[in-house]
DNA sequence: CTGAAAGCGCTTACAG
DNA sequence: CTGAAAGCGCTTACAG
């Protein structure tokens, strides 16, 4: 490695060409008012000199990035990582790159990320909320950055959002479960997220209707959460012959701890995931499961983000998918 | 939304504070050398326009920019996810950005990223190569940008590197199986990477020192993939009584398609698996893995690529972990 | 078709 | 402690 590498500019290549930098330029802009002859020699110049443009020079200069942000909360979360590989790809045939982020679902690190890409003028921003409230989602619009909310909405009207219907998630688990024969259903919930507290009222709703009292403990969205919460809930008297999973990672929690326990699925107790990850049709049992499209979600967030760069759509859109049934031996009915 | 988000400068603020540019730039910086009262001035200059400082500009004066680019083959693929949420972990404490990029396993797409990294004059580059020998590699060394290959290594010795032991992988897999009993044994293999390759000789090694002809089939590493090479398998006459999936992916892959055709794991058939998902102990049956230490190594790597970035370390290192082998359920002896 | 010049929005060495 | 000035490396409107 050289000492310093000294950087070759713009201004060098024009030198060794014998040129002006504005040639350089153009050449490297492909401006049609350029001789093939000129060109040639910027060419040659370029390639002995091992020239490389300096990108946050052109950025600067052309007040953008061709750079969309992209805030999750949980990357190791298969719903969201999903998400991301078809927001990747679609970014990178447009010929937008991604700055990918990471909250932990924390507001404070949201704020972080945000104000970074706010800083750095990104194009637009995709962005699945720790705190929907935070204020530098208003400042990224204030900027003309546009928002596109995932998976759960933001508070700033301004913002497009992109969402399942998750009350009906919790409905349609809860049904499925009555139906099957179930009425001591319980629910490893995910209370610190939105989507989580959505569905938690849907299976409540259920549950009230057919006069059942509704019990849950709280799984924060994490695997050994799903798993403190289902031993919790499996302490109640008398335990629930089924159970649902607000999300993929408590549910791989709670079967975890119903295979310690030596409980069967589902003869001893059922089970519903909300969400459904590539494994769950290959888990023991295969778990029935309530599937986001979450493809066509981040096609949809895509083209939404798309639409406000290239146009100039005023008003925001909101876009809610339904979720699909998919029903697997984790609630066969036991007879 | 404003027509044209007048983006407020520094000059803006300056005006307002009755201050020089510099003098607010030095607030901003939290440079010692200012009056309490020059700062609060500029504070309030600040927020009453909602002034947000333009990073590109700072990044281009100061010929750097505090981002790391992240560029992995795919994602999807836990074993990825799972160190690049590492990786982010760690940026992110000590200030750095992450710029993440999928190659799919694309030698071009791998090509447009580094190069991007080049333009965007990144800070380093964690890279799981699709094409060990691009040419871009070398280019950002030129530069002075330091790379830090994981789990697959590069061409370019001026590149540190962090990998495990894929030979011993494919060894300890396959001399597990003998143990258990199995003499026909199989590989799903993932022939399209160096990783993939290690694995399938580790393999052939044992079975032809065991006197055994190694058959194997390419799964790509992909579910489908997978599935595809496991019926092929399965044609073979006398078919296999035991599989090696070469990573987690073609594992889901050849399960899935040992249920659909109802063949009993491990009693018809045994299965292993290099690498070890969250989920594999809870697949039906639980799967024996070979378990690489993720955490571990993305740690190391972030080190390695620090310890460039801070000091001046001119020899580059090479880190190789072992694979821990992790019994279950699918090859359980049977007697 | 090509060049000189201005400017994108910052930071900092140099003076005072 | 503060300011004027130069400069980071590009691009492009304006002349020619």
């Amino acid at each position: 490695m050289t000492p310093e590498a000294p950087s070759v500019r713009i201004r060098d290549v024009a030198e060794r060409a014998g040129m002006s930098p504005a040639t350089v330029s153009r050449v490297l802009n492909d401006s049609s008012l350029v001789t093939a002859e000129t060109r040639e020699r910027v060419m040659r110049a370029i390639a002995e000199l091992g020239y490389r443009p300096n990108r946050v020079a052109r950025n600067l200069r052309l007040r953008k990035v061709e750079m969309i942000g992209v805030v999750v909360s949980d990357i190791e979360n298969p719903h969201f990582t999903g998400m991301v590989r078809t927001v990747e790809d679609a970014a990178y045939d447009r010929g937008y790159r991604m700055l990918l982020c990471n909250t932990d679902e924390k507001a404070e690190k949201q704020r972080a990320y945000l104000e970074m890409l706010l800083a750095e003028r990104v194009l637009g921003v995709i962005l699945s909320a720790s705190n929907p409230a935070g204020e530098e989602i208003g400042e990224l619009l204030d900027l003309g950055i546009p928002v596109v909310a995932v998976d759960r909405p933001v508070k700033d009207p301004r913002a497009d959002s992109v969402t399942t219907d998750n009350l009906g998630a919790g409905r349609i688990a809860t049904r499925h479960l009555l139906e099957t024969g179930h009425k001591r259903i319980a629910l490893v919930s995910t209370p610190e997220v939105v989507t989580g507290l959505e569905r938690m009222a849907g299976y409540e709703q259920v549950m009230r209707s057919a006069s059942l009292e509704p019990r849950s403990a709280p799984g924060y969205s994490r695997v050994e959460g799903g798993m403190a919460a289902t031993e919790q809930l499996l302490q109640i008297d008398p335990p629930p012959t089924a159970l649902i999973a607000s999300n993929n990672l408590v549910g791989l929690g709670a079967l975890r701890v119903l295979h310690d326990r030596g409980l069967r699925v589902p003869q001893d107790i059922a089970l519903v995931m909300i969400d459904d990850p590539f494994w769950a049709a290959i888990l023991d049992p295969p778990v029935t499961a309530l599937a986001q499209p979450v493809r066509k979600m981040a096609e949809c967030v895509v083209e939404l983000l798309i639409d406000r760069l290239s146009g100039d759509r005023r008003e925001s859109r909101h876009v809610v998918f339904d979720v699909e049934l998919r029903v697997r031996a984790s609630t066969a009915r036991v007879d």
